[in-house]
DNA sequence: TTACTTGCAAAGGCTTTGCAATTGA
DNA sequence: TCAATTGCAAAGCCTTTGCAAGTAA
């Protein structure tokens, strides 16, 4: 739960991008994303839709879907993983890190030597033990900076 | 694809893992494990399945699953993302990283600040363009330390 | 009024599972 | 021989989608 003023900002600008954007302010789309907002703790769809209801016991789990997924695509919200969907396999079983073109989904691996170790600043959440840290660079590769290069769509 | 060597490598170490586990030393199995060893692209359980059934046309995407599965939790193979399953939502829109519990599943953001950028030593594949680097650190939060510590097991 | 949204229910992907038959040790 | 494994098909999650009714602008 994060404090409320900054809720509140978050909320405002929320509604000037949805105005912004042609998106209609909906009470039910308004507390999607106020859940959201509230939120630090990364929650599934599921996880959303079940605090939603509290609010608004008639909602619809296809309405909490339909709503992330738009807020999504505009920018509104963040997936934390680059793949849920299909589970992707790695024989590779040393450490080593991830390199994801974004448009083609395609996986390379970056050796381990290969990045300097990754150091945190800052202290951890109280007791949490860190056993690896993987780096995954995210952006496009050859093939597809080529294609977007070509259709000028994004 | 790797070198001949390597490959022959990997698939001896595997039926040597193999009979330690008592897992069966099936041609289904070996020609599963050795579709991953000799692949660097991370592909999909269904891409695994369209390349063994060039070998067996007659194995069923159930066994490919069911391989995996077993290779997975054994350690023979890995999954390339930590969360694959249900979709995860941020509504932080700043670059940040993740610590990731890895009994518990729960994410917690790290601030860009509070981590030294990530550098890369080596060359990256040919024109590939990063666009952001996340960091993922791994490992296990406070309360899951503590249960696990409890029950001794795993 | 009109375009956007909603709830509902059906359909679609991806993955797991029960079962009888088969195979490896 | 006996436990492990296979193919098959059905079932299960998670997510998307078509549709008619309802709502925001």
């Amino acid at each position: 739960m994060r404090d409320a003023a900054e809720i509140q900002h978050r909320m405002t600008l929320f509604q000037q991008r949805c105005a912004e954007l042609g998106l209609a302010n909906t009470h039910q789309r308004q507390v999607i994303f106020r859940t959201l907002a509230e939120s630090t703790s990364h929650p599934t769809p599921e996880e959303v839709y079940r605090r939603v209801r509290k609010k608004i016991p008639s909602i619809s789990l296809g309405t909490v879907y339909r709503n992330i997924k738009i807020l999504v695509q505009k920018g509104l919200l963040k997936e934390v993983a680059v793949h849920h969907e299909p589970l992707r396999l790695d024989p590779n079983l040393s450490d080593h890190h991830h390199l994801v073109c974004r448009r083609c989904k395609s996986v390379a691996d970056i050796a381990s030597e290969d990045v300097e170790p990754v150091r945190l600043k800052a202290a951890l959440p109280a007791g949490f033990q860190v056993e690896r840290c993987e780096v995954v660079a995210m952006g496009l590769c050859a093939a597809c900076a080529m294609k977007l290069k070509q259709n000028r769509s994004h």
